[in-house]
DNA sequence: AATGTATAATTGTATAGACAAATAAACAAA
DNA sequence: TTTGTTTATTTGTCTATACAATTATACATT
């Protein structure tokens, strides 16, 4: 009936895969007993002996459970499964940016599931996030939340199809990358930098620089949306006054950029700083070389991180809900790891726009 | 001339047993093939299926390697274990103060050791702290990383006790309470604030303030150097400017501290902050009551996180060194897991006095 | 030198049948 | 009501045997 003596295919595996399929589309439902080892023999016509080792791989792998004199039971894998599992979440350095209050999120939601996380690393290099990605197939995760690294799309798949091979559900947080097959939570980068731009712009703000690193997606997308802004208010934009590079944020590197930037200071009125820490850095160059903010020139940032709203900058910025992308990342992945099969869709988070004093309205 | 034919143990199991035998006394050593069926055949007179049946127990518990025409191996379990384990991390909040830099610090001392770290977050409440004591002897962590709650000694004795009955050793980091049986790293709070008070009498500050929490070790022992500092210069204590409370920071309770303190502000001429947000906080204030920071009253703080190397406010403070404080935690415990067996020791750290330009001279 | 082919050793898959052990359920005895 | 005994059912263990699949090695062919 269901075995195919003459198929490659031993038949104590198909018998097996038959098995899975009757458990999996709950034919055989959890708790159930299934056909006794003779009944199975007189449906298929096998050995007992093939029979058992059928079932015996299925036992081992933890499906079904023997009971002596009483049959075969199917194990309720909910039930088991509620078992503590290890979440690994895999960010750039818990030290910087938004990398705790994310981590926390995550935690917090994992908490209340009566899961735990596992911390790692990875400085957005590939190398250490291998790395930490064997180790934590090793440690045997459910899970993993994972903020792709600096390197190309096809590297952090490589990560990404590590894991999956494994069973191992994957969301990515913050940072995307194109077609990657797993759940993503995000924020609306492009949204949110179209607003900022589009503020400067109502207070009067023509000429706008803007300072990013094109490392990654979402300041890839502030910078479209601070194009866009532009042109919907037919305004040109000048490239001599977008200063990019595909560099990772550090203080020098971002001095560099800062005297570059106000070497040609009459040449904007206001500057878009990719994300708030550049700001503060352009804030302080801007000050060793006497140009007062907001007084001369504007600013905006972007990220609204803690430090910013005691920062005596007062930076205007956009608010991105860190703490929810992380918990939001948390219940998309559990909800996976208890067999979700949707498509894999990507959460757009919305960002909110914080009105503080670097932004002086200018007058023409 | 191994099995037992009229033991009531089955002979697979007997044959189980003896192969288990073999390899822990290295009769048969790792990567070494074992006799083939055939040959077990002949040793024991079972048949093949009852020699395949405890060679395949063994396959599946992963102490033996079955390759096609080349027999059946051992497997080297040095090699595939390693051995790696996880680490419980029980941090106040990972988005606050030191805590990210202690976290990474321990993060990298294991994952350099093959470890992986779980993270957990108490924020500073025992049910908290016991929740995650709980889950994480539930995950099986070999160690523990604990930051002490701001509960009673007795009540974080009581999580100590938790993972001790379970054979889990814990290192005590930053935080101290007394007689705690275990390792402990912390950093030298003590002479870190004397010396910080002695630089302000060096400056010619008489009337120091101080404000802080007495919640924690760290900061009662900064009070402590405080007050021995001007002892031994013969400078009275002055109860009224020295603001305390057993409560936990949150820039309410500070600020209403600085109104407290401010009121009174011909007391004094320089403030000590318990740490760097409290010097922050009290630095804000200050600015809204028009007074000026440094040239009125002059303050230091204590840490020097991140973003105080960065803050306008240019603050005179004393760096901890948290990220070797997580590191040094990390190789206590891993030492004590791999079996140190000595008295458990107090590792007190060196503070760096870090001179910025929040404290002016005092000409008397 | 590269490539294909045969051989032999070994594990992999399968059948048929037997008795052992555990235990739920029915029944019997105290 | 409790406790012990029997019975039937089901899984657990075991023997004996056979052929299939895989592959290292040696040898043959191109």
């Amino acid at each position: 009936m269901i075995i195919d003596k003459n198929s490659p295919i031993p038949q104590y595996f198909q018998l097996q895969t038959w098995l899975m399929e009757q458990l999996e589309q709950k034919v055989f439902k959890p708790d159930d007993k299934i056909p006794t080892e003779a009944e199975v023999q007189k449906m298929t016509g096998l050995a007992r002996a093939t029979i058992r080792q059928a079932i015996q791989n299925l036992v081992n792998m933890g499906y079904l459970e023997r009971k002596r004199r009483l049959g075969t039971f199917v194990i309720d894998r909910q039930k088991s499964k509620k078992k503590r599992t290890l979440i690994g979440v895999l960010v750039p350095d818990i030290r910087l940016g938004y990398s705790p209050e994310l981590a926390r999120g995550a935690g917090d939601e994992a908490a209340r599931n009566q899961h735990s996380l596992i911390l790692c690393n990875s400085d957005s290099l590939f190398v250490k996030a291998n790395f930490h990605a064997d180790h934590l197939i090793e440690m045997g995760v459910s899970g993993v939340i994972f903020v792709p690294t600096a390197a190309s799309d096809e590297k952090n798949k490589i990560i990404i199809d590590k894991f999956k091979r494994k069973n191992i559900c994957v969301v990515l947080a913050d940072r995307l990358i194109p077609d990657p097959e797993v759940d993503s939570v995000t924020s609306d980068n492009f949204e949110g930098a179209y607003n900022l731009t589009k503020y400067l712009i109502e207070k009067g703000h023509r000429k706008i620089a803007i300072t990013l690193s094109t490392l990654f997606s979402t300041e890839r997308l502030r910078l479209e949306g601070y194009k866009k802004a532009l042109e919907d208010h037919n305004i040109p934009v000048d490239q001599t006054i977008i200063i990019t590079d595909n560099i990772r944020f550090t203080e020098e590197v971002y001095r560099k950029f800062a005297n570059e930037l106000f070497k040609q200071k009459e040449k904007f009125t206001a500057i878009f700083a990719g994300h708030d820490r550049i700001a503060f850095v352009l804030a302080a160059a801007a000050k060793e070389m006497g140009i007062n903010i907001p007084k001369d020139i504007s600013i905006v940032g972007y990220d609204d991180l803690p430090f910013t709203a005691t920062h005596p900058l007062s930076l205007t910025t956009m608010q991105q809900p860190i703490y929810e992308m992380g918990s939001e990342s948390m219940k998309l992945l559990l909800a996976r790891i208890h067999g979700n099969r949707e498509e894999p869709q990507t959460t757009v988070l919305e960002s909110k726009f914080i009105e503080r004093t670097s932004v002086i309205p200018r007058i023409r």
